[in-house]
DNA sequence: TGTACATCAGTGAACGCGCGTTCACTGATGTAC
DNA sequence: TGTACATCAGTGAACGCGCGTTCACTGATGTAC
């Protein structure tokens, strides 16, 4: 029996070769999207056989789950250590650029069309948490503790008293609401630029980007 | 031989199946996404044999090419009518809305994940610098002919020099930028909401979504 | 240290499926004289 | 109006493919006495 902490040479090579189906995927998504993720041929990348791979994932679904789930959980890391480094809400949002920038179709996996059946696992909710604190924190401290009686915008009331996405967490109704839009103004921009909608219009899509950093605080 | 502008019962027909073929793709579309979509199961729904349907469509790629360019036509001509008949940018907005509500996955076929092979044809560019044209007018609009010289922001700047995608509009600075804000920032609130990403947080997305429309105009 | 056993990785054959697509053919519909 | 021919819709069989997944089995690695 393994003792605790201390990980056998069976159980290293075994978490070896998950990391390597994982990363084989990640290819095959980059070249023909999710849909397009086949066992056998990351079995036949990897020269095993494609049975083989049923030692390490359960079959397609739980390893499709899992990329999603690295996928969110690595986006949660990247933003909390900018955060964790003194990255302000502008500088969260040019980390996940450069995080969405580096690997489309991973940024797609998490945010992209939904397949109508698929139902993400609860611990994918615990992740998308972890990142609307962070938000949450940054934009709280771009508005300051000072304006966290007024609420200006009918939106502002409206989230003053529906903030149960927040949680527990002390946001004022402007803090809500501009974690709201950071989020959703980002993704608007970042996405249609991933997709290749803005290709030929002919300006720069960093400076939409940095335009919308600069009004998400005004 | 057909007398030009009048349909043979035989071209009646033709158009009448093509269009039957489309519609049992879109039922198959909104249950299991666009790459759930199979010639075979649309004739077999159809109480047909696959092979029929080459009779209507050079294959499967052809079919979903076709069907992406109807969505986008059919949101152009939506967009068009609306704004023929007075919209204002918010009204547009909450055209795109109802669209979008009324049939999530050809929201999706349009501004969805792309697959990464795939090109789009030429004539659905032209199509999307229709749409983008009433968007600009109405942005326009909203602008007023006053300010057309100030470019105050960097965006503005940016956009007044890299304007190829307006093609021939003359929209000011500040209405290449609205139009902009209209295309990214409800794609962003959509997209999200359509994708689920929404559900279980408590507040109302109609709630985001009109906060934006107000915020484009400001 | 050496032997006996348990554990586990990986193979190869097989199942059943649905896919897109081709092909030769039948039968109905329309056209021309 | 009736006959001869051309056009075209749809069928059924077939091809080749790749998919996910199961199963019985081999051979290597680790464990216990």
């Amino acid at each position: 029996m393994a003792i605790a902490g201390k990980e056998t040479p069976r159980e290293r090579y075994r978490a070896q070769l998950r990391a390597e189906i994982k990363e084989r995927a990640w290819e095959q998504i980059a070249v023909a999207g999710a849909p397009g993720l086949s066992l056998n041929a990351i079995a036949k990348e990897m020269g095993m056989s494609g049975p083989a791979l049923y030692r390490y994932f359960a079959g397609r679904d739980e390893l499709i789950t899992e990329l999603i789930r690295d996928a969110y959980r690595g986006l949660a890391d990247t933003i909390r250590t900018a955060a964790a480094s003194g990255a302000d809400l502008a500088g969260l949002g040019r980390t996940l650029r450069t995080w969405a920038l580096d690997d489309p179709q991973r940024y797609f996996l998490v945010y992209g069309t939904p397949v109508p059946g698929y139902h993400a696992p609860d611990n994918i909710t615990l992740i998308a948490s972890e990142i609307m604190d962070a938000l949450l924190d940054a934009a709280q401290s771009a508005v300051g503790p000072a304006a966290t009686a007024a609420q200006d915008t009918p939106l502002e009331s409206h989230l003053a008293e529906n903030r149960q996405w927040a949680g527990a967490h002390p946001a004022s109704p402007t803090a809500l609401r501009l974690a709201l839009h950071f989020w959703t103004r980002l993704h608007g921009a970042l996405s249609l630029e991933l997709a290749g909608h803005f290709t030929g219009m002919g300006f720069d899509p960093a400076e939409l980007y940095e335009n919308e950093l600069r009004h998400l605080t005004q």
